[in-house]
DNA sequence: TTGTACGCGTTATCAG
DNA sequence: CTGATAACGCGTACAA
């Protein structure tokens, strides 16, 4: 809070009025005299009045102010998603508060706690990795919070939710790696449980039995923490390529898992895609530069934030409870470059 | 706010006692008898009871939250950044509210409209690379809000300040190239207003000028919205590499101007660093994994995060006006790769 | 057309 | 030890 700033009290004083006139005029309310409104609205005006949000927040009963839950900032697919969620919330006059996960199950209710006891109207959600249970939203959305989920979501909370077609985001990805000519395939994704790991695992299974390649569950790992720490992704890594039979290509099917993997090959010496091809989900604005260039699946981040938001405004100001729910799935974008292409292959190898 | 949320008024009312009378129990104080307090204290814990911060702020006149201005959180250094800051803040009960720029003076004022209009006890901001007047938050001091500026700062304004030492890091940086048989070296900064630039560019004069190379200004271009837009990159890129005399390197002063940078290469089929070498400030994730991997001035941003939010929380809790301010500069370290280094060029021809 | 009184949830002050 | 009251800044019935 400023140190001097200007209330309506202060105004009324100045002018001898009474708060309540200031307060309509500044309003505009039809029932205040031309002359007194010009009269107070210039002297607001010069004293560069601002009304008091808080004390708007203690008489609605609401902060129009928004909580936002995810992983980290620092991921592209998150900070796009940021972007288009303010890109509405602001246009309607909520605030966005972010908090962090950085994938913990401990400090997603810790979050939690904090941005509704700071009253927020409505919560964007995309669960932390190493969620598992939903009580403690539950609970929230119980109170009558108003939640939207995207990206990860619960799936036995009703309400609205936005995600991508993670099924025919990998199944893409994964025909792909097939039609390039690999078949021995490995899968690398985040905790087991989470919503997104089993779309994703669904469609790089699918692609596989309609050509026939059988499914190799030694060829599948999970990151608990969503590859938040290396070591743990260089664990799996290992166990894979340490196989009797390496696998030819890896499908990564988060941001932060597809740059652990090239981290682990570039580290290892492991030459793609020579030795192994790559593809993962990534959102990062780099993946074009990097060596090779990285094939991804890319997700509408941005359209994502703004569909959430609209879903949630809509939440936030229905007039009566809203008992029918949507469930968005947005189009996942497969865009081929080098890590992933056998004719790359043979020109680096001749 | 949530539908039910209780009040100690409820409390009052299901046990009959006055409100003042929860109210001390609640806050344990010594004038309530042990048995009132815990009664007062199961109920209200059975009913999770929770005080409502915007009572609180209103009575207070403070938010308990921090205005944080950056141009882009989708930028590693600015999120390496927030996550110093939230590091630092939520442990001293302070909630952080963002604010982007992206690197719009325009935006910058309706942020910081919205983030004073939202009663913020402190603001931390980097300013956005087209401001050139500081009027703005020249005001917003005045009027007793207290500020911390951090990475590019308003040097008239009197406050605590945390910086990189550019100069230092641009000197490094533009050595480094010329002990590697550069002496060609352009340099592409942000706005030639900003406090950064400045650093940067006179370490970069320094070190060509302590190697007896003249300054060439035909070398020393800028981008006045801090390469935001590939297009304004691309133009000043276009002038360098029209020169009669090609630079032989390129110093870049940005994050986002070193990606556009290597991504104009790309586009043009330059090869970094056969035909151009590279050193550019970058915090990304991903500059050992780019081709070829990149030469960095790497800033500590978590570190400068932690320091301004301390900085400010002392400005802000402080008894009495602060008089005396800090100007801290934290070291700046170049990490070499590949994208700056001749002998590389060599091995790459043969 | 303008003023008075009240309430949002909380704590501090003053009374008892 | 406990209760009543005022105040933070605002908007709005209700009164004049």
């Amino acid at each position: 809070m400023r140190f001097d700033a200007i209330t309506i009290k202060d105004i009324a004083n100045a002018l001898g009025f009474s708060k309540s006139t200031v307060s309509r005029a500044l309003r505009d309310s039809h029932e205040i005299s031309p002359e007194t409104k010009k009269l107070i609205s210039a002297y607001a005006e010069e004293h560069n009045y601002r009304p008091n949000p808080i004390a708007l927040s203690l008489k609605e009963k609401r902060s129009r102010s928004i909580g936002i839950v995810v992983c980290e900032i620092a991921n592209s697919f998150f900070s796009q998603v940021i972007n288009g969620i303010e890109s509405i919330a602001y246009d309607c006059g909520y605030n966005a508060i972010i908090s962090q996960t950085h994938e913990s199950f401990e400090r997603e209710i810790v979050g939690l706690n904090y941005l509704s006891s700071r009253s927020v109207d409505g919560l964007l959600i995309s669960v932390s990795a190493e969620t598992t249970s939903f009580s403690h939203l539950k609970s929230l959305h119980n109170k009558g919070l108003p939640i939207v989920f995207f990206d990860r979501v619960a799936s036995d909370i009703k309400t609205h939710k936005v995600t991508v077609d993670n099924f025919t985001g990998s199944y893409d990805a994964t025909t792909h790696l097939i039609e390039n000519g690999f078949t021995r395939i490995a899968s690398i994704s985040l905790s087991q449980h989470s919503s997104i790991t089993q779309g994703r695992l669904n469609g790089y299974k699918k692609a596989l039995t309609d050509h026939y390649i059988p499914i190799d569950e030694s060829l599948i790992r999970y990151c608990a923490h969503g590859g938040l720490f290396y070591e743990e992704l260089e664990k799996e890594m290992n166990v894979l390529l340490n196989l009797k039979q390496r696998p030819q290509a890896i499908f990564a099917s988060s941001d932060k898992i597809t740059m652990g993997v090239l981290r682990y090959f570039k580290s290892t010496g492991i030459r793609v895609p020579n030795d192994i091809a790559v593809v993962g989900f990534s959102n990062s604005e780099t993946t074009d530069l990097l060596q090779p260039a990285l094939t991804v699946v890319r997700q509408p981040a941005f359209e994502m934030g703004k569909i959430a938001t609209e879903m949630l405004i809509n939440l936030m100001e229905a007039k009566r409870a809203v008992k029918v729910f949507e469930n968005r799935v947005l189009p996942a974008e497969l865009v081929v470059r080098d890590s992933s292409v056998k004719q790359m292959i043979e020109l680096l190898n001749n």
